[in-house]
DNA sequence: GTCATTGCAAATACTTTGCAAATCA
DNA sequence: TGATTTGCAAAGTATTTGCAATGAC
């Protein structure tokens, strides 16, 4: 069954973590690492868990958010200055954001061929190069 | 004097934006245009207006910001989720991130090539696309 | 039973709103 | 003078912290 995670992998996930299984965290990684890759916000995620009838407060899921993004289970997206995004696929890509809904998907970072990257300053390093490529309705009334 | 506004420019600036030059606005105009382009983020700004002894709100400087950037005198750069950047820069180019120091600094668009974009999905259309190329301080410790 | 770890109330950080006061015609 | 616009106190979001309660061993 593609991207299941059975109740064994939740808890290995975890155990690899060095976190340890509570009610809560199993909760947020069943919904996070059930279904393929997603992205989520905390808000969103607290929505999803007490729909679950899964009560946490909100601050739990942010701090389990940090917790996961430190053991290298989630990644954090920098799409809007006013919320964090979390994305369950670790590795480096980069993303499509529709403006008008929040909604955010991969593209994939062989996909994407960048030329012209100016050297890092002397003592520095790149440490990432990110591309958000924006999208929106397009206008059906334009001239 | 490459860089430098006279009062004339910053009230023609305000004019042109039907913004009336009041004594707040010009003094925030004066700091952002009077010395080639910056990244500021309103915290920034409300602490240089405090210290050349002009006093004001720090929503006054952020209500001024959102004023500029709706009369296209500024642009918003996207690069924290925790804080609005704002770039007196308003065309379309890149950013280069210090990840230590919130520095940021400009890549012209020409300088960069992306290939491989995706096609906008139907009755969408790609608003922009940007990079945010970020960078630390050398490992030096690397193994 | 112990004590590192968790979960959450309260605090903080950042940003926006609503309206009294100021300003221009 | 009266409509319009401004500037800022207060309110609203989003996120983090500190510590009492918990639960793994």
């Amino acid at each position: 069954m593609n991207g299941v995670l059975s109740e064994i992998d939740l808890l290995g996930l975890l155990d690899g973590a060095k976190m340890r299984p509570t009610r809560q965290r199993k909760a947020l990684a069943e919904i996070l690492f059930k279904a393929g890759h997603r992205h989520v916000t905390a808000e969103e995620l607290h929505r999803e868990a007490c729909s679950g009838g899964i009560r946490m407060a909100l601050a739990t899921v942010y701090n389990t958010l940090h917790l996961f993004t430190r053991a290298g289970l989630l990644r954090e997206v920098t799409v809007d200055s006013g919320q964090r995004y979390f994305d369950t696929n670790v590795s480096h890509h980069h993303h499509i954001l529709n403006e008008q809904t929040g909604q955010l998907s991969d593209i994939g970072e062989e996909e994407l061929l960048i030329s012209g990257l100016p050297e890092a300053s002397e003592g520095m390093e790149i440490s990432c190069v990110d591309v958000v490529v924006r999208v929106r309705l397009a206008d059906k009334e334009k001239l």
